[in-house]
DNA sequence: ATTAGGG
DNA sequence: CCCTAAT
């Protein structure tokens, strides 16, 4: 179709780096993740030039044709310009899953949850508005020829919070546009044993001229790649009131809470880049529509948002938070450990065009995407501040409920928009590696300390007796550092890597394991003798 | 569920 | 950290 033709999205703005790191040992998992979504997934962006190009339908068809050829070369130009391949296409490497990212997590104290299996991070109830609270007055694009908006930035800002119950409520309640939006940026408060809480988001698109080609959104270079921002702890339940719905900061938290939730802040929802194309005739606000309607467009269906946390995808929604290094732990602070912040990024994003809310069972799929869904009315309703909601991230789930019967894509659509971000099942898919987490050294202080009391056979014990708080460390954890430490006390210290640990330390890890393995060794004797014994006995017998 | 070790 | 045989 001329339109197909038309339409061209590219995608070579800023990737998020490959998740799947090179492989530590041959037993190394290949991410399935990507390989198994990214196929038979439209991206985003298609969806995006999809609705874009409908868009253009409205545009009179005699106009079409007449600048059909300059829009071919506005492609061209653009495709040579930004060096690309000669048909960008974001879905090609797989990229498209990293198409969107979001970054930011508050960090909060957690306590009760952390030992419960966690289902994973739910989110839904997303507003869009206009960041500078305007309202969107789009224009009918006219007639002429149809110049090209790429590199549409957009910013979304979410806030994942454990507020509790009512909060969104008043939320929606406050602002006009959220009254006629409501119903559609509700998402069901449940996904499967999830509680979904409140999201915020608000986004805001922006498009210069490009001189020859149009309009051209330019996304700020110092914005790539996406800023990391640490983690800090929110505990004000005061802080869904914030109109802005934005934290700021930390100051004046409660970090002594014994809440077991963790406090999500997403932020920078960025659309690397997609083309679309309009009139060049086009006013301002008429590509500010096009623009907000292709953005729209990602959340009318649903969405999927992937969980990384340190630049590894996160697949296991069973994984508590605390698991993968998000939770705060009072009892590692209490003993003055550091925990490094961790950044959590939610990614790979995509929509369903005409999918409102809709959803079905896959059996077998999504098994570790936080799923959340919306559904739009109408493009010109989504505007004005930020408003915020929030979603509890639920971890007390023990259910065993499968999360992934609750994935969300009308079957069918799945094959007409090749879009089901649907996971195969491939089996027992192999459950993620743990997020590396690397012992300080007053961890270190803490195991031996315990090892030195308790001996290097009842790593139980010493979990109990030194990790029991420690959700993350479990004393397999804590028997493999043990091995860990013994071999660095014996290296030379240049051969040492990571933080480096006190000789002081290493020396006792030595005196221990010296100790200790001789007593194993003494306790086998004495065993022995006493089987000998007992068998000599019953031989007597 | 733990322990113990190799990978 | 993972994987697992052996307890």
């Amino acid at each position: 179709m001329v339109l197909q033709k038309r339409l061209e999205y590219g995608f070579n703005g800023y990737q998020v780096p490959p998740t799947p790191r090179a492989p530590r040992s041959a037993r190394k998992r290949v991410s399935s993740w990507k390989r198994n979504e990214d196929h038979n997934r439209m991206c985003a962006f298609d969806l995006l030039a999809t609705v874009a190009g409908k868009l253009l339908l409205e545009v009179d068809d005699s106009v079409n044709k007449i600048s059909h050829e300059d829009v071919k070369t506005v492609n061209e130009s653009i495709i040579k310009t930004e060096n690309d391949s000669p048909k960008p296409n974001v879905c090609d490497q797989g990229s498209c899953n990293k198409s969107f990212f979001v970054s930011e997590i508050i960090k909060g104290p957690v306590t009760d949850t952390c030992s419960g299996p966690a289902s994973g991070i739910t989110v839904s109830d997303c507003k869009i508005e206009d960041i500078n609270n305007k309202q969107m007055k789009i224009d009918q694009p006219k007639n002429g020829k149809l110049p090209v908006v790429n590199n549409v930035d957009c910013n979304l800002k979410l806030v994942i919070r454990d507020d509790d119950d009512d909060d969104d409520e008043k939320c929606y309640g406050t602002t006009q546009p959220d009254a006629i939006n409501n119903k559609t940026f509700r998402a069901r408060p449940c996904i499967g044993d999830r509680r979904i809480r409140r999201l915020s988001a608000s986004k805001q698109c922006d498009v210069y001229r490009n001189k020859k080609h149009g309009y051209k959104y330019q996304r700020p270079l110092r914005d790539y790649p996406f800023k990391k921002r640490k983690l800090y702890q929110l505990d004000n339940p005061s802080n869904s009131d914030n109109k802005s719905g934005f934290i700021e900061d930390g100051s004046g938290l409660d970090a002594t809470s014994q809440d077991s939730h963790v406090k999500l802040k997403i932020k920078s929802f960025r659309v690397p880049e997609f083309f679309i194309e309009i009139p060049e005739t086009a006013t301002i606000s008429s590509l500010k529509r096009t623009v907000m309607e292709a953005v729209t467009a990602i959340f009318s269906g649903e969405l999927h948002v992937g969980v990384m946390l340190q630049g590894k995808r996160i697949r296991d929604d069973d994984k508590t938070l605390s698991q993968t290094g998000i939770c705060h732990d009072n009892k590692l602070d209490a003993l003055g450990f550091t925990l490094e912040p961790n950044e959590l990024q939610v990614s790979s994003f995509l929509c369903h065009e005409n999918q409102p809310l809709t959803r079905y069972s896959p059996p077998q799929t999504v098994a570790n995407e936080v799923v959340f869904q919306q559904q739009v009315d109408s493009p010109m309703t989504i505007s004005r501040n930020i408003k915020e909601s929030d979603h509890e991230m639920s971890m007390d789930d023990k259910s065993g409920v499968d999360s992934r019967a609750l994935v969300t894509v009308p079957a069918s659509n799945v094959g007409e928009l090749a879009v089901v971000p649907v996971r195969k099942p491939k089996g027992a898919e192999a459950a993620q590696r743990r997020i590396r987490r690397p012992f300080s050294v007053s961890e270190v202080e803490a195991l031996v300390e315990a090892v030195e009391k308790l001996g290097t056979g009842r790593w139980r014990d010493v979990k109990l007796r030194a990790f029991d708080d420690a959700n993350h460390r479990t004393y397999v954890d804590l028997k493999d550092k043990w091995k860990t430490l013994v071999h660095t006390a014996r290296i030379s210290p240049q051969q040492r890597r990571g933080e480096p640990v006190p000789q002081e330390l290493l020396d006792r890890v030595l005196i221990a394991h010296g100790y200790w393995s001789h007593h194993q060794a003494k306790n086998q004797l004495k065993l022995n003798h006493q089987q000998l014994d007992s068998t000599q006995i019953c031989r007597l017998l």
